[in-house]
DNA sequence: TATAGTGGTATACTTTAGTATAGCGCTATA
DNA sequence: TATAGCGCTATACTAAAGTATACCACTATA
């Protein structure tokens, strides 16, 4: 079967079995706090350097961006190249699974855009 | 323009306009923590009272049930409805809304399921 | 009368998340 | 020599999230 084509959903599945509640958590837990959207969103168009990261999210400590970036690293959201200039140079950017977050985060500013009518009528 | 044709996209719009941060923070906000998924899984098939609830997640503590239930409530999530028996029973239903988060909560499935897929290959 | 169920609230507490501030070794530039 | 930039880490703190426990008014059942 086409993994491409194949399809999930809990309304056609009219129940939750433990692999479902497992794979949205991981998806929840990836993208929870209150940092890790907007360096994934830093990083959505390209890679870039722990300092322009810090400089694109404004209010961020090095601790809280370091931080974040080595749980995004654990969960194979982001990759981490450390270039072997004097003195180093390290780049961050999205793996294949973090670019592909991307479509959930569309579906995220979809409804959260319908909703707003609802809410802001 | 249909709204239900309307696509919007990150990888469209090469930027993140402020509207854009917004409407995804709105979605997050509404699912975070550690009870609201479960509530809304709960819901998701089936309007349900307070103790069904409680029961179907059973490490929930009524007052976190309460907190969050009046949390979905404000944010246009939930409906809750109060019946004048004796004694009082009460019902929560997923409004339009929160029956479209479904999916929201399906393409974080799909994601989970294939990235899960890449980490435990 | 005692127990259980319904739909919760109140108080106090612990655990986790996030902040503030300082500093590290390294080097290029002024 | 002093300053600034790079890519962080350490320590100490505050704020937010979640837990534990007890309890409320009400009623039906044993």
């Amino acid at each position: 079967m086409n993994v491409k084509s194949m399809q999930f959903s809990f309304k056609k599945a009219k129940s939750c079995p433990i692999q479902f509640v497992l794979a949205v958590n991981d998806t929840l837990n990836v993208i929870n706090g209150k940092w890790k959207l907007p360096i994934i969103g830093s990083l959505l168009f390209d890679k870039k350097r722990f300092t322009e990261i810090q400089r694109n999210i404004p209010k961020i400590t090095p601790r809280m961006l370091s931080k974040e970036l080595k749980e995004l690293e654990i969960n194979g959201i982001v990759k981490r190249t450390v270039y072997d200039t004097i003195p180093v140079s390290v780049e961050y950017e999205l793996t294949k699974s973090g670019e592909n977050l991307g479509e959930v985060l569309d579906k995220m500013l979809e409804w959260g855009i319908e909703h707003r009518k609802v809410v802001f009528k």
